[in-house]
DNA sequence: GGGACGATATCAAAGCTTTGATGATTATCA
DNA sequence: TGATAATCATCAAAGCTTTGATATCGTCCC
């Protein structure tokens, strides 16, 4: 069917690793009610106050109109607040409340468990080398992709 | 706010990537008229004619409910038959029809493209290594998630 | 000043995913 | 045989994501 053996796809064990990883912060997160997109949203929030919507799906990676509707139910929850920047009438600027605050600190002193216990399973070494295998395999698909 | 510093969040470099290769992919196959999921679901298929939905979903990393949905869509466009299982009565086996086929060979074809090019920028030591590194972010998270 | 350009926000449609709950069927075992 | 457990399919609700299209606003440049 094939000229490629599913053994030789790496793009299986990069989605395998991502979706045990998402799937236990879901688990993590979901204590503070959160959901992943929604922790992922209030974290970038926090280091950026004011940040726009679009900018902050650029941190998210995802698209404006994702994060638009992830915006919407958290601010229907009243963890953010959104309000027209003065200057750029267009332009919403988005900044947690004291409850998205809370929330946050919540989800997030899980989700560290998490990420605490991969950086624990390797030394210095080995993570720079995960790092940079990860990123060539991003360059190989970025070149791949150009060429599609 | 966290005890944590972004940087040394191994997670998102895995996300990064993985996100890099769904959306190369999501290029890839939409030429054949497919999305990622169904072209996941085919492929599973075609190498497990008959298969369950249940088992087809296991095999695709999601939920029977998730599966439920993509084969739904798979069905309505004639890609794949459902047919009641002769002795258990309460299953439907699926299978790949031709059109189906069709699509997989014209999508995977495509997709392809970018596993090649991700095999083709390391070498088997570095294949090795990096798999055996994501297996141990595996192993990290689910430590982790057990008693969280 | 006025037009091109880029960034922002938003509406709409289609599809995927999860959690939770339900009913039907088959297998296992006392 | 009959009860328990496991498997399968499905309905429902909520949320996320993408693509495509549209309208507004600010900046840059002629």
């Amino acid at each position: 069917m094939v000229d490629m053996p599913a053994q030789e796809r790496l793009g299986l064990d990069i989605k395998r690793a991502e979706q045990e990883l998402i799937a236990a912060k879901q688990v993590a997160v979901r204590a503070a009610g959160l959901t992943v997109p929604q922790y992922a949203a209030l974290f970038a929030l926090a280091g950026n106050p004011g940040i726009s919507g679009a900018a902050l799906a650029r941190a998210c990676l995802v698209t404006p109109q994702a994060m638009t509707v992830v915006l919407k139910n958290l601010e229907e929850r009243g963890l953010v607040e959104r309000t027209p920047h003065p200057w750029h009438r267009n332009v919403l600027e988005t900044r947690l409340t004291e409850p998205g605050r809370v929330a946050l600190e919540t989800a997030d002193a899980r989700a560290v468990v998490i990420e605490r216990a991969i950086a624990d399973e390797f030394d210095d070494e080995e993570r720079d080398t995960l790092r940079a295998l990860l990123a060539r395999c991003g360059e190989a698909i970025r070149r791949a992709s150009s060429e599609l």
